[in-house]
DNA sequence: GAATGTTTTTTGATTAGTCAAAAATATATT
DNA sequence: AATATATTTTTGACTAATCAAAAAACATTC
């Protein structure tokens, strides 16, 4: 069995590796994300390797072998539809179910993980938009759109947004910047870098492009 | 903070110390419970005793002081309204739920379990009968007879089972003896070891005392 | 291409939790 | 009481995960 350690190096392996549009993630970049000293990853991913569960190239990065990937998609499975069961059933605000889920993803057996995938739903996505790894560790790649491409006029809906901070989570929400939400894109001055949006039946909002890099949609 | 390690001694302590009558719990009692060497507890009893925790007396036995006891009480409380949980909104068989809570106790945090608290309607027992500690750490202390006890022709209600063992609490289930149903003692012969019961509206059921001793009433 | 800066690896140490086996202590039995 | 048995403590060792700081490797810049 994997002690939760393991699984978080292997997650977050995971994620860094979608980040750099799949490239070996460096190991500076890993520690950051597990917030470690440096030597402590090399040490840790040097018995990730023996485990075969990274592949590991000295002085340039690592990645995921098949059998990490299968482990990492199942913690982020947990981990995501934790998140949903916290919003769904127990009402907790999407800003602070991503600390939650940060500590449940290791207490979550396969029996309990599969009621609560049947309580709601077989759903496929977490409160952020996030896709839910299937039990057989498939994710679904769907291509958004984020909302700093969109171009003036466009009419989407917002499907995703990437930024587990509790801040701007909150924020997001009070303006109406929500998955399921449908917007229209009012301006997007590239100068004023700057997107102004309208949640339907909300005040129009103006973000940064920074922020709204975060908010990914679907064109409607 | 306690590791979820320190959590468990403690939780173990408590419920030895019930057991045996508010006597010191010996050190080979608290190693049978914990599943560990004798000499790995003497250890980690002289550690919990700089912390305040519990309170040791070499060769003889230890106990919990007023913070380990308020600490433990907070674990019992996680464990036994997660439980409650597990076979209320996630319908999952009262014999499964002991060992699922063994993991979950320690990864709920205060803003989850007030949810699943005020989700259940701030029960007063879990699955088996136990009662749960309020968040103040008081528990009710009613004083309930054993079935062993109980005499022929008595008329009483189960209140609670104690044992977790998925094999007595499936054979319990199916014979009707769970909390909340109404039995009537049929015979109890003290020669022949034996109490025989009949649950409301199911066939009557012949047990050794050993096992009636595990199940408790409250006397209609 | 030598000097400077950044990243990664190595080294030596630390903490929490554990075990096996030896030593000490307490309890029972003749 | 003297011996045998059971329990507890001590000792030395191990693993997983971590850090700080020195060393090595790579990258950048003048």
């Amino acid at each position: 069995m994997a002690t939760s350690t393991v699984e978080d190096y292997l997650k977050q392996l995971y994620l860094e590796h979608q980040k750099t549009e799949n490239a070996l993630v460096a190991m500076g970049k890993l520690a950051d994300a597990m917030r470690v000293a440096p030597g402590t990853v090399t040490a840790m991913i040097k018995t990730l390797g023996e485990s075969g569960l990274v592949q590991y190239e000295p002085q340039v990065g690592v990645k995921l072998t098949r059998s990490g990937e299968q482990l990492a998609l199942h913690v982020l499975r947990r981990h995501r539809l934790v998140e949903l069961f916290l919003v769904k059933v127990l009402e907790l605000d999407w800003s602070q179910v991503h600390e939650e889920a940060e500590l449940l993803e290791h207490a979550i057996s396969d029996t309990v993980l599969e009621r609560i995938d049947h309580l709601l739903d077989r759903p496929s996505a977490d409160p952020h938009g996030d896709p839910i790894p299937t039990a057989a560790g498939r994710v679904s790649r769907i291509r958004l759109v984020s909302l700093s491409k969109c171009k003036t006029g466009q009419h989407a809906r917002i499907a995703r947004v990437i930024d587990q901070g509790a801040g701007f989570l909150r924020f997001a929400e009070g303006r109406g910047l929500k998955p399921g939400v449908e917007v229209v894109v009012e301006q997007h001055d590239e100068l004023a870098d700057a997107v102004t949006v309208q949640p339907m039946d909300q005040a129009p909002v103006t973000i940064g492009t920074a922020a709204a890099a975060k908010i990914f949609v679907k064109a409607l």
